[in-house]
DNA sequence: CTTCTCATAGTTAACGATTTCTACGCTAGG
DNA sequence: CCTAGCGTAGAAATCGTTAACTATGAGAAG
């Protein structure tokens, strides 16, 4: 007799055996194909299935060790253009090993964080990927460190992307990009157009990999060339245009002897070019503004952006690759991938004052 | 005799139950805190938790019915700046009832996007959010139907954001915004502005749900105001700023007898406005230029565009909130959120001829 | 004609957690 | 003094699937 599965329960292996007058077993044989089926079971069974509409239930295979394992994704938000590029290289990546992606949103909380995490590890995600940068406090680090050990131990990886590594042995796949060469460079170029007194725009996030990394390569810049920072204070900068805006209407406010703006990232020069431009002031002729990250909108803004490349997508991608890798390097990984300065319009010579 | 869980292997309940003396029921309530367990009990209980670092296996747990269940959100690719603020407010709410939130991309491939939904629903996802526009072929439609069927007897349920309903007696959520509608306003305002040339630059995708809409909302104001439509042919429109840009070469390499330009999404606006601005002409004085979406890019061009609001991030939420929510609605579901216009810089009145 | 093998198919025991149902001491009331 | 009741803990069944054994019949080889 065959057993009718009550409404609103999806069948199982047992309801397909019953209905095909075999066993479960056969039934399975049959679905994964691994297993010697005569042609008649086999066309019986395939007819069941589909009469009933049945689909395995993941979870319960998954239990018995088959099934798909899940890469999961934790970013500070979705919107965010370079986010957004790491999260598309993380799926795609993903999905070319055949894993399946959990997505997840921080809001830049560092608890939220640690909490994502442990609720990854119930999944028994087989990578646990973090984007976009974190805060450095050592407690923090401390703490990151114990559950790189943790997942590391439950058979899982941490993969830190985008942000710089723990320390020497612990174990967790790293992948970031060169953060302060990037901006070491353009600031470097900035020099080389003649610019002696640039503003960097993104103070106010202390203990933000990288901000800091950015603002290291931007000191660095100065002291090769022997020249003094201007120290400046402006608003905290929250990486939205809108405080690229205000951040640069503070800076007019009191001085106008910068003659060029490196903004922390792109989107905020985007705040920025409107503030210069409602300033009266001209891009590139009065002052050069640069960015960071070349995301599509650097194209976008006029005129175009001078920025640093960060291939985000390849960054989500080799995360994924390297994390699902880990056997080739048991214990830390660390890749850092290369940056390149763009230079479109909106740099110039040093206007003379 | 304790047994010690082999190195690699997560501990389970048997291992903190043998750890602390007591049985695998008891470590389950005591984690659970849903039955009386003597204060010794359970500390010695949480001891040998925290001392194996064990955590729940989630994949057992919901074999037996407890745990989070899943959102599945599929779309065509996450850079999408439209599709990223739909995943954020699908990912914020699903959060927000306590589900996890699995990802996916189909790159707008409809087959791909029917494997997707059967992996979904071996996964067991509560409900899976189709995002973005999608075909309406009569047979993807059928197909589509037969889904949203066998996903609603299964107990999960076919969520279609921002594409229209497949037939009035199919189970499924449908949230959408008044695309037609938001494309009628934007050019009505623009006839409003004297123009009576304006160039549509959305062809190439037919059949396509979200293009058909919005051409259909240019046409019918044209209607309403008793215009002609001037027929052009351009290439494709891919929705990026390359096939803006060569589109309104394209245009503007056989006649220059357009006022305006409606782009089919503001990021294909981008692409419009550097071309013309390559051309030597003046936005809006000698074009004006509208998209649609309402993308943060839209304040960051130059001039502002002016472009139809739509709240994706709504759209979302709105999306997982119904279709979680369905009891309340046993059959279809089907929400229509609105749009309005933005006016901003790129438009104004017709140029003179 | 017996025995060995091969091709199929079924039985049963996992996987890791929850959830009845059952059991064991106590204390308190008759 | 006996038993009802309470507080606590364990044994066993269960979820849906797979995999390691077992079992059966047919045909081939001796």
């Amino acid at each position: 007799m065959a057993r009718q599965p009550a409404s609103g329960d999806r069948p199982t292996v047992k309801d397909v055996a019953a209905s095909s007058g075999v066993s479960a077993t056969t039934v399975s044989r049959v679905l994964a194909g691994n297993y010697p089926v005569s042609a008649a079971t086999r066309a019986r069974v395939m007819k069941a299935v589909h009469e009933l509409d049945y689909v395995i239930n993941a979870q319960a295979r998954a239990l018995v060790g088959g099934g798909p394992k899940t890469v999961a994704f934790i970013v500070h938000d979705l919107v965010g253009p370079a986010f957004a590029y790491v999260g598309q290289g993380v799926e795609q990546q993903a999905t070319a090993e055949g894993r399946l992606c959990l997505v997840c949103t921080s809001h830049g909380d560092p608890g939220r964080e640690l909490e994502l995490i442990e609720l990854m590890r119930e999944q028994q995600a087989e990578a646990v990927v973090l984007v976009g940068g974190g805060s450095n406090a050592p407690g923090h680090v401390e703490r990151m460190t114990q559950i790189a050990r943790a997942l590391d131990k439950s058979g899982s990886r941490l993969v830190l992307c985008g942000r710089p590594p723990l320390g020497p042995d612990v174990p967790a796949t790293v992948v970031e990009y060169d953060n302060e060469g990037g901006a070491y460079a353009i600031t470097s170029y900035l020099i080389s157009l003649g610019h002696r007194d640039i503003a960097f725009l993104g103070a106010g996030e202390p203990g933000h990999t990288t901000v800091d990394g950015r603002l290291r390569g931007f000191e660095r810049a100065h002291q090769a060339h022997q020249l003094p920072i201007t120290p400046r204070r402006t608003r905290a900068i929250t990486f939205d245009r809108e405080s690229g805006y205000q951040a640069t209407r503070d800076l007019l406010a009191h001085d106008r002897k910068f003659t060029a703006v490196f903004a922390a990232t792109d989107v905020v020069a985007g705040g920025v070019l409107v503030a210069l431009r409602e300033a009266g002031l001209r891009v590139p002729e009065d002052v050069s503004v640069v960015g960071y990250d070349d995301i599509p909108l650097a194209r976008d803004l006029t005129p175009e952006l001078t920025t640093v490349h960060v291939d985000h997508e390849e960054l989500g991608r080799t995360a994924v690759r390297h994390a699902l890798d880990r056997d080739r390097h048991a214990m830390s990984q660390h890749t850092v991938l290369g940056t390149h300065v763009i230079i479109r319009g909106s740099t110039g010579p040093a206007a003379r004052p």
